[in-house]
DNA sequence: CACCAGGCAGTGC
DNA sequence: GCACTGCATGGT
């Protein structure tokens, strides 16, 4: 017997893969920002070592190292042979665990936006609202358009406020997103202007471990045209937010689809 | 100059 | 229901 398990976790192909905006890396060492205001934490890890993760029960959460990855890649790859080739691309990709306000607010800047610069945007708006933590809820509900596009929000300065008065109000329980039927999270997220599907499916992707969310963004368009032609996100079965990662991943980091960014 | 980015709301049909 | 357009900003 090897001593692969299937279930390895990539630092690389995991926190660049889009959805989380608050990392950096430096001579192999990578630093990670996760939660919000008071409840920032900050972990510093190189691949070669992963045990300040495995020996840190929310870190152990947040990288969902207690999923088994391997077995979900081996339903996955029946699929098709182009989703054996995406499962064996980055094999250890994983699906975050983020805060769900976090995850909320980073994916409503996300639109029509650019990875690098939704980063450079995230980072500020820490820095303004959150002296360092991601902005509460309460920092964001008074906040003034003003101050927000010069930060660099743009059109999506009142869909920030939007949301953070939704959640403040009662109007999206962020507890609620967890448990309800989908359609009812996505209902609930979508009442807001300036939230969509795309968005939606994210939040509840990636900050509510959602695993049945399938975010249909630009990239995933062109996989699912050109790759699954006539078909939809059924085909992926319960976990297809996860088969959408690898997907997602390959297909922007794969050398498909002429990729430009950074 | 044009076109694009982990989209969305508004409008017209 | 679907197709189309404007939107802030920075990069190619």
């Amino acid at each position: 017997m090897t001593a692969m398990t299937g279930n390895e976790l990539s630092l690389k192909d995991t926190l660049p893969s889009g959805q989380c905006f608050r990392f950096s890396e430096e001579n192999g060492v990578w630093t990670v920002r996760a939660g919000v205001g008071e409840n920032l934490r900050v972990l510093r890890v190189t691949q070669d070592d992963l045990s300040p993760i495995m020996d840190d029960p929310f870190w152990f959460g947040f990288f969902d190292m207690g999923t088994d990855y391997g077995k979900l890649r081996e339903q996955f790859s029946e699929i098709s042979p182009v989703m054996k080739q995406a499962c064996d691309y980055a094999p250890g990709i994983r699906i975050l665990n983020q805060d769900p306000w976090e995850a909320l607010c980073s994916f409503v800047v996300s639109q029509n936006n650019n990875i690098k610069r939704i980063m450079g945007i995230i980072s500020r708006m820490c820095g303004f609202y959150g002296a360092g933590g991601f902005p509460t809820v309460e920092s964001l509900v008074d906040a003034r358009e003003d101050d927000l596009r010069k930060l660099g929000l743009g059109f999506r300065a009142p869909y920030i406020v939007n949301t953070a008065r939704a959640v403040h109000d009662g109007e999206i329980r962020l507890d609620a997103l967890k448990t309800l039927p989908i359609d009812q999270a996505r209902a609930m997220l979508m009442k807001v202007k300036g939230i969509g599907p795309k968005v939606a499916d994210c939040a509840l992707l990636f900050g509510c471990h959602r695993l049945d969310c399938f975010p249909m963004d630009v990239w995933m368009k062109r996989v699912m045209a050109t790759f699954f032609p006539g078909q939809d996100k059924d085909i992926f079965g319960p976990c297809a937010g996860v088969a959408q990662q690898y997907l997602f991943h390959y297909a922007r980091t794969g050398g498909y689809f002429n990729y430009k960014e950074k």
